[in-house]
DNA sequence: CTAGTGCACTGGTCTGACCAGTAGGCTGCA
DNA sequence: TGCAGCCTACTGGTCAGACCAGTGCACTAG
């Protein structure tokens, strides 16, 4: 007979539990953000531990961008709404110690990207496609301008379509993979001699891709934007890298 | 005139400068997984700082991934392999926080599934087809025994395609929004009356998806791959979340 | 009624201590 | 000589108590 099955005890560390509860709490919902959490003293009290334990589950709690403390504050750590910022940063992560090439985050921007378009010629509101629109005429105000202007604009229209496809995953991820992307070839744009044209090509391929998305074309759109991306991007992709982007074409 | 343009100074505690260093050397390589870092008295040694500070940095270091501290281990904290667990911690963080639905997450994988599928059409080896074909296998020895190995088959069987896309990114992704997915709804799927009727349509979709890449049909993998996440998940999704799934079908 | 000041309290850091647990060397036995 | 088992030095986890610079608020002086 083997008798009751015992589980095997994992030993949990002092702080790891009271990242549980804040955490549970938290995620619960009964405690929402711009709420404050009670003072480190207070908790030391609380949890019955000491200040150093406190304070050992608050850095991972805001290591995963749950609460932020600030020194001085009578008020003690503040409840954080959630922000992308711990995706964000450990998909950086991943991009550096994983070798993420930056063939395959293009590739995975197209992918997204061209999801949410087709998404977004499906769901959009009028609002959503003045947004774009507008975004367009930023873009074409900014060729004369800054490029930081422009990638602005360009951003702003990216994430107009990502809002209309309803679906706040590729709204994060595509905002996530962008800023990795933008800032791996940061300086080889800044670099760049025929920026001008880009730019000029760049709000081209928009246009017709707002019109797609206003016209409903949904497969269009997508077949579209992935092409947009492709020859905004291909130039800074390795060369062996680009017949896996190709791919994604046709 | 306006002389020098100070910067404005952030203060920036202790800590966070110890994770900075650290987290520098594991991302450029100088620090490898496996190795390990000294022990914490001697990094408050190098570091010319307290203890304390010195475990707030492993403690973020430690919410990273990046390290890993056992009591008692001689030889300091090791240094990890990047794994998506701070990832997947994030995202079931927003998950949950943020209210991500089942539809979007479901939506999600559709996205990244279908694309791989399409990858995978166009790229896979015979070895990887001859591990999906494995894999259906396994599933289809499964339908008579335990649902768990039915759910690990058809995870590697998905597993076998993302890996013959050959972009980590959309490998990880799939693989934290499915652990997310499958854990939102593991009790419905325990109390599913006609299982055994799921799993084999699922088997009946799966070959037809390998028959597609195998024949470098990657249009029609991606379609069919997306018809049959549907198929499989819509029973779970609220009816009112079902429009934007089938928004993806046609 | 407002501008300015002081204070109580906060988070950040330090020191120094104790404990349970681990690895590796050492001892003693076969 | 080979190995089993013990010892010890050191580790990480936790605690207690202290100091400091910074903050917000109540109070005060104008």
């Amino acid at each position: 007979m083997s008798g009751p099955r015992f589980e095997p005890v994992r030993t949990v560390r002092a702080y790891e539990r009271i990242v549980e509860q804040i955490e549970e709490a938290v995620e619960s919902g009964s405690l929402q953000p711009g709420e404050r959490l009670p003072s480190e003293r207070e908790l030391m009290a609380q949890f019955a531990v000491s200040r150093s334990t406190v304070r050992e589950a608050l850095r991972v709690l805001q290591a995963r961008g749950l609460v932020r403390s600030r020194p001085g504050d009578p008020h003690g750590a503040e409840v954080l709404p959630f922000s992308p910022a711990a995706l964000h940063k450990s998909m950086t992560t991943l991009a550096r110690v994983d070798e993420l090439s930056l063939g395959e985050l293009v590739q995975f921007r197209m992918v997204l990207d061209a999801s949410a378009n087709l998404l977004a010629a499906r769901l959009r509101t009028d609002e959503e496609l003045a947004e774009m629109a507008a975004a367009i005429e930023r873009m074409r105000a900014a060729v004369a301008g800054s490029y930081d202007e422009f990638s602005a604009a360009d951003v702003a229209f990216h994430d107009a379509v990502a809002g209309a496809s309803r679906n706040k995953l590729i709204q994060i991820c595509t905002d996530v993979v962008r800023s990795i992307v933008l800032d791996l070839i940061a300086e080889k744009i800044a670099a760049a001699a025929d920026r001008e044209a880009l730019m000029r090509q760049t709000i081209r391929h928009h246009e017709e891709v707002l019109a797609a998305i206003r016209a409903g074309e949904g497969l269009l759109a997508a077949r579209l934007s992935r092409q947009s991306m492709y020859d905004y991007y291909v130039g800074y992709v390795p060369e062996e890298e680009r017949p896996a982007l190709r791919t994604l074409l046709e």
